[in-house]
DNA sequence: AACTTAAGCGGACCTAGGTCCGGATCGTAA
DNA sequence: TTACGATCCGGACCTAGGTCCGCTTAAGTT
């Protein structure tokens, strides 16, 4: 059984941000704002962490944001596309630095490492990461719709998928990346952690494990 | 290491429908409603099916719902909580139906199959069941710090460690419940089939490869 | 410097989910 | 049958995300 899913029609127009470090192939043309947004938008991201910082990400309107930004609600929606493209702005930092680390960084998250490896350090990474965003990452969830073209997941998923076709030749590396990522899903680290008390050393340790039996020979 | 989460505690207050079959130990008191409410509520059901058959569930709104069923707005939310709530009650049958299948019906799915043997009818059973339903399933999706605490998904997720428990003495089998029923996620099933064109038989495959990874020695 | 135009701005406006509370109704007890 | 209280009804109302469109302005062009 191959492992190439026809990749996915991408989603038609990329609306509000152009946004990730590897477009994997998607054109990578960064629009380079005129001065005024580009000084709005700046704005705009420092308002929003301010607010969110203080009430929550959950407490924060969209107009209090264009509000403390001085700028128009418009404005905000021009630029971010709508509340969950804000949200993921404000997570680009981050992701773009992990990015980095497994793209091209030292191992055992990086290149260098035997493939398993990267693996268990991919997922540990994301783990702690999500861990300290997770208010955030649960307000920025995109619509069931849309939520596995976001590109920073689908990096992530790509990335799971190269390594697993260099450990196992002969699988459905596509589902089992999917397998693998949801294991990830911050909606399922923030139950575990908060409404269930698991320790993170448990999710990792399961983390472990799990990658272990998928591939295991 | 146990396998036995703190077993969540309890969302605070159940808003909305009672709704299943078995509650898991939850007090299983069916209110038994006034005639008049009854009467609505079966309305409100019969109305919103039939507008959903025919705009699709994201085209169908609340009010619409009321006003095809002669009735307040205030009397769809009063019974089903909220928006979800109201889909899920459209989804009740059929997951009773489910329910009663794999906690007591025939073999592979109900007792009497070796546990793993139930854990792959089980896989197949509700990604067929899902593949009908992906409309009313993506569109009733709980918001996402509610998502693991919906009675149907506990259910399943029990019946899911309790077939790994029979099946790995020694392994958190809470952690690879989680894992297996992200498999089985509504999302990620509509995005593989919908929009990447994965047909189900591959799916299907995909669960039973799982399956065998996961349980094996 | 004057002109042009594509990009940006802002806030009025729309929609749809969700809340509230005064009044109507059901079920029961006397 | 009547009286009464708990339950329910309905639609006005609130909120917050998202859209629209006439006006403004940055940034080249001659």
């Amino acid at each position: 059984m191959s492992s190439l899913l026809p990749p996915c029609p991408e989603p038609e127009e990329k609306i509000g941000e152009p946004q990730q470090l590897i477009q994997l192939g998607a054109a990578g043309d960064e629009p380079c704002l005129r001065a005024d947004a580009a000084r709005n938008r700046a704005r705009l991201l420092d308002a929003a962490a301010r607010l969110i910082a203080e009430h929550g990400a959950a407490g924060v309107t969209m107009e209090a944001v264009a509000a403390a930004a001085n700028v128009g609600k418009g404005t905000v929606f021009r630029r971010f596309g709508d509340r969950t493209g804000l949200l993921m702005a404000l997570l680009d930092h981050a992701e773009q630095k992990m990015q980095a680390a497994f793209l091209g960084g030292p191992p055992p998250l990086g290149p260098g490492a035997p493939p398993v490896e990267r693996l268990r350090a991919f997922g540990i990474a994301l783990l702690r990461r999500l861990a300290g965003e997770l208010d955030l990452q649960l307000a920025a969830e995109a619509a069931a719709d849309r939520r596995y073209a976001v590109p920073a997941r689908r990096v992530q998923h790509s990335h799971v998928v190269l390594l697993l076709r260099q450990t196992l030749p002969h699988a459905d590396h596509e589902l089992l990346a999917h397998t693998l990522m949801g294991y990830l899903n911050p909606v399922l680290v923030h139950h575990l952690t908060r409404q269930c008390g698991v320790p993170m050393a448990r999710l990792e340790n399961g983390w472990n494990d799990l990658v272990d039996r998928i591939t295991a020979a």
